[in-house]
DNA sequence: TTCAATGTTTAGAC
DNA sequence: GGTCTAAACATTGA
């Protein structure tokens, strides 16, 4: 569920608290969560034990630099010459802890939600610093990875190379996007909005509270589109994001902030998870619509 | 016991 | 190459 908002917000609870920091060693709790080199998913299902422990020698003594973001992905900056890249995919967190005092945190499931204490079942790496803090990687689905890569390979890895443009960046113009929507005349706006080679890190979400803003239903063909319309939804996408941003991001699901807190967006989603649910502007019933599988929801009168 | 749901990314068919 | 479908991953609850 992390989209852009919500890992750019991690990314920023992350230069708070662990850059600068000193790593003194690495528990690999499932070495499947971790890979080294430019992989590819293939190789992530590889699980040599002498993997792990190469991982935690490489990082210990490592001091992390700085922590950017692209896309969804997070790279952490280590003082040697390699760089984590971490994805979180739909249930990673990093949660710090200051000291060597466990804290309690959430997990949200599905359905439901539990207080478990940390690190629990759930925690697959744990770094621990040089002062007694530490950073826990928890991952429900464990669908997330952590990736060392060396730091001449990192514009080799697949998915780096292939993003396209940061929507809140000076790179993302009304030119590019009409150019790609020529591109795709028959795929659906939603599926469009959520092609990360056709821009980066927008997912369910985020594409559902979008076209909410640009009054636009998530069915509808990129070719379909009027001018004033394209402009109105390449409009909306920064508007939207940064509204969020703000916010701290959405917590649905397992997303938390780097401190444990939750991110308040979530309750000013005007369709997102609202199917049934009635719109705040006009009361309409939101409904939903399954696209490339993804479930699309949607004010049938405020959107056309 | 089976199956749908969940999100991202990749692979394959047409 | 565009477009669509399915699969992989793990867990949960209906």
């Amino acid at each position: 569920m992390p989209e852009l908002p919500e890992v750019e917000t991690i990314r920023r609870g992350l230069s708070k608290t662990v850059v600068g920091r000193v790593i003194k060693s690495v528990a690999v709790l499932l070495p499947k969560m971790i890979s080294l080199g430019p992989a590819t998913v293939s190789n992530l299902r590889k699980n040599d034990h002498g993997k792990a422990a190469k991982f935690a020698a490489l990082i210990a003594g490592q001091k992390i630099v700085s922590v950017r973001r692209r896309a969804k992905m997070l790279l952490l900056d280590l003082s040697g010459p390699h760089t984590l890249l971490v994805h979180l995919k739909m249930t990673g967190q990093f949660i710090f802890a200051k000291s060597r005092e466990r804290k309690i945190m959430k997990i949200f499931n599905v359905v439901g939600s539990r207080r478990l204490l940390l690190p629990h079942q759930y925690t697959w790496v744990i770094f621990r610093f040089r002062d007694g803090s530490s950073l826990y990687y928890n991952d429900l689905r464990q669908f997330g990875y952590l990736r060392l890569v060396p730091d001449e390979d990192v514009p080799r890895v697949p998915e780096l190379r292939d993003y396209g443009p940061e929507p809140l960046s000076a790179g993302f113009t009304f030119e590019y996007f009409s150019a790609r929507a020529k591109s795709r005349p028959r795929l659906s706006v939603k599926l469009f909005l959520m092609d990360p080679t056709i821009v980066a890190g927008i997912g369910n979400i985020y594409s559902d509270e979008i076209l909410y803003c640009a009054g636009i239903r998530p069915g509808r063909r990129m070719q379909s589109l009027a001018i004033s319309q394209s402009k109105k939804l390449f409009s909306c996408i920064p508007k939207v994001l940064r509204e969020a941003l703000r916010h701290h991001g959405s917590s649905v699901g397992d997303y938390f902030q780097v401190d444990g807190a939750e991110g308040t967006y979530g309750r000013l989603h005007r369709v997102y998870g609202r199917g049934g649910e009635s719109c705040w502007r006009c009361q309409s019933v939101i409904k939903t619509v399954k696209l490339g599988g993804r479930t699309g929801s949607f004010c049938p009168k405020c959107q056309k």
